[in-house]
DNA sequence: GTTCTAACA
DNA sequence: TGTTAGGA
């Protein structure tokens, strides 16, 4: 049996205020008003530039890792210049996953991860296993159920 | 109660 | 970067 994981959560229905991300990630309400003056952070676009700001959840993830950044001992321009290249890097990460992962299967009553055809002619799949904290893989034949 | 901008004992 | 003023 194989399931397959759809986009089941809209992330971008998760907003915050400046007081919630500042306690979330711990960085003041005045440093993201000031990184955001910088460019350095923005917040959703703004009819009012009186109105209150209103933040994504892309965002927290970009102030959650600059302020990981700083207290490592970055200063502000080299954090959010090494946040962008993270970023980058998961960006490629989640789509090469993306590409790659095809489902979760149970064969044997175990879960396996089916990772796409492992040869051309399509003929073996990749299957990733998790256990005890340690990841493995194994070549299958085409699972027919 | 929270957030806004501007300014600085 | 913190804090405060005065409004919204």
């Amino acid at each position: 049996m194989k399931y397959r994981i759809p986009n089941l959560v809209n992330f971008d229905k998760f907003v915050f205020r400046i007081g919630e991300l500042s306690r979330m990630t711990g960085v003041s309400s005045r440093q993201l008003r000031y990184w955001e003056q910088r460019d350095y952070i923005s917040a959703i676009t703004r009819d009012d530039q009186n109105k209150a700001r209103v933040y994504d959840f892309h965002t927290f993830i970009q102030v959650s890792i600059i302020k990981r950044l700083q207290d490592e001992g970055y200063r502000l321009p080299a954090a959010v210049e090494k946040m962008r290249s993270i970023q980058k890097e998961i960006a490629l990460s989640r789509e090469f996953f993306k590409a790659a992962f095809d489902g979760v299967e149970v064969i044997d009553g175990q879960l396996y991860l089916n990772l796409g055809y492992f040869d051309k002619a399509k003929t073996k799949v990749l299957y990733g296993r998790y256990e005890n904290g340690e990841t493995s893989y194994e070549v299958r034949p085409v699972n027919k159920d």
